[in-house]
DNA sequence: AAATTAAATTAGGTTTATCTAACTTTTATT
DNA sequence: AATAAAAGTTAGATAAACCTAATTTAATTT
């Protein structure tokens, strides 16, 4: 069994290596920073990882999770997940206070737990952040990649994701009345600064380069 | 903020002094054995908790709750019997299973999730075993005391909760096709050895004397 | 290639929660 | 009242997860 911190370790692996298309490896310091905690700290840790096997990682080199790891790490993203659809649609939390209890409930150990809940959810396949859920088996989608920064103009695209999850950049999206499904016509961009301005819901609004990049569309 | 042993020897002292009406008291071993730890241990904690003021204690006295210490350990037999109640209402978990993970749940740190789950489970008053759920407010009815054991022959009582919470009591009573509000008739008590023949959806079972003191009735 | 900078590790501590073994205090029994 | 037993505490260790400061190795830049 592992500890609520070796597990936060593994997710951070996980959510590191996925950040960036087959990067697949990781830095003791970038890890370290990630997680908030000193180098010479996450230094200790790769030493256990490796002992157990959930890790391969020799001394100076990069990091990089073992078929064992990986799997561990993509189940806490399954129940971290699960939890935060759980809190958004049966408990009416908003989207941006799920993460918060969710960091906390993804350590709890009971196999039962989380196949009862995936299926009192209905088996959903996405979060409330628009992130894909790993299935019973492990399987997990490919991430949305294209950028409401990248849309054309002129043309209309739907909103299914957001890529940064802070609370005050959920806040702002609900703000403007953005959310997932939400229909964005491009109306155009600043050559300048790249800000855009958009329509939703039939009203106009304009929206920074910053902005624009965390807003994830099909 | 508690850390999560502290808040299982808060837990420990409540259930110690809830268990024997107007007891109020716990000593070092008792709370030690409870906990499953060694008196050493105990004692190291006794000295932070009273630091914190969360109970009083003298070198080599009993031990009892303040009322800041009463009032966490409320909180968590809230929260316990709360996520017993979804695990058994909304997961169908068994009654003999909820305790486990519920043990894990109460932990979580999230008052607005107490109330939303509270909220969306009704206000329940009793949790799956019958024993009554501390409100919003931290009130918590007294507990049911009369017990199968003590039942005159020939009369018929109402199953209201269970004394024992043990994995194989808790089966045992499934079994037999006994739940909370289960309808009991006495036929007989033996003489000899306290047993009991009980009529039950009509059918006719003997049970332990052991077996009796551990159904409450009403 | 040498020097500089960045990345990572090691050495030595701290805190929390646990243990064992030895000791002290309180309670019960003769 | 003396003794024995039970209850509780203290001293000294250990393991996990963290830290700072110093050191080593690797990568970049001149
Ligand atoms: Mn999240
Ligand atoms: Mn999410
Ligand atoms: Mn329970
Ligand atoms: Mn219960």
């Amino acid at each position: 069994m592992l500890s609520f911190t070796e597990e936060n370790y593994l997710k951070a692996l996980l959510h590191i290596t996925l950040e960036v298309e087959h990067k697949n490896e990781a830095g003791t310091n970038e890890l370290a920073s990630y997680l908030g905690v000193k180098p010479a700290t996450a230094t200790d840790m790769l030493k256990k990882l490796k002992d157990k096997k959930l890790i391969s990682y020799e001394k100076y080199g990069k990091i990089s999770l073992s078929d064992s790891g990986r799997n561990k790490a993509i189940e806490i993203l399954r129940k971290h997940r699960l939890w935060e659809t759980f809190l958004y649609e049966k408990l009416d939390f908003t989207w941006d206070e799920v993460h918060e209890v969710a960091e906390q409930l993804e350590h709890i150990q009971s196999q039962k737990l989380v196949d009862k809940l995936d299926k009192f959810l209905g088996f959903p396949e996405y979060d409330p952040h628009g992130d894909a859920i790993p299935n019973a088996k492990g399987e997990l989608k490919p991430s949305f990649k294209k950028t409401l920064s990248e849309a054309e103009e002129g043309t209309t695209c739907r909103m299914v994701a957001v890529k940064d999850n802070t609370v005050s950049f959920l806040k702002y999206v609900s703000q403007l009345d953005l959310g997932i499904n939400t229909h964005i016509q491009v109306l155009a961009r600043q050559p300048y600064d790249g800000s855009m301005e958009i329509l939703i819901n039939d009203s106009k609004i304009t929206v920074s380069q910053k902005f624009a990049e965390n807003i994830l569309i099909v």
